[in-house]
DNA sequence: TTGACATATCAAGATTTATTGATATATCTA
DNA sequence: TAGATATATCAATAAATCTTGATATGTCAA
């Protein structure tokens, strides 16, 4: 079904800007073989602290990753539910019919 | 294969950018069942012509649309390869195992 | 031609997002 | 306990993005 709500509208441009950004992508890209701390990701991505804790911000309140305390260390991981929504609305936003169809006569007027 | 290159992950950011915007996905959602003029798009989402302007240009650089002059009207129309594009990097970002996996051992230090 | 129309672009300001350095809060270890 | 460590948050600035109104460009029709 295409997307319809305002609603559906936001939460799809909320996903879309969470991943709008090469530190964000990388961050997904190292946790897509499972759960890491943020230490290792700061190792690996050579970002100032303060600033990855920002990305990892983001990405969590797009509902991308979630987190988990363990003594003095956080944990990330990616959540698939997310995922799952994001290809279903790349789906719906996806061309219906071959190019040039669908056109209702001339327009304007 | 997972995302690799600076390029890829510069690309995948500038794709989701584009798509990070409530009234450019309205305009995506107008133009899924086929091309449409400028003029009938400003009517329907009742936007200022100059700001629907610049959303179709964000949306052609990035290659999600691609428009066609016809006398004093624009056509735009979605790009399929473009969300092929985006399916394909959404799949390379999606987590692969199953939660918890893929840790090596305890980190930081 | 001249004027109306469709669209793009531009300049200015408003808003949002990102970066940096500083500080706060827990938790661990000696 | 005191100091070290991991992380979050905050304040200030910088940079990017969006909106608006004005102007430019090309095309059509009278």
């Amino acid at each position: 079904m295409p997307i319809q709500t305002v609603h559906d509208t936001a939460r799809a441009a909320e996903i879309f800007q969470a991943l709008s950004d090469e530190t964000r992508l990388e961050i997904i890209a190292m946790l897509e073989s499972g759960e890491r701390c943020v230490c290792e990701l700061q190792d690996s991505l050579g970002a100032a602290q303060s600033r990855l804790s920002f990305h990892l911000r983001v990405l969590k309140d797009a509902g991308i990753v979630s987190d988990r305390r363990e003594g003095r260390w956080s944990y990330y991981e990616l959540n698939r539910e997310t995922f799952d929504d994001a290809e279903a609305i790349l789906k719906d936003l996806r061309p219906r019919r071959q190019r040039n169809e669908g056109r209702s006569g001339e327009c304007c007027n």
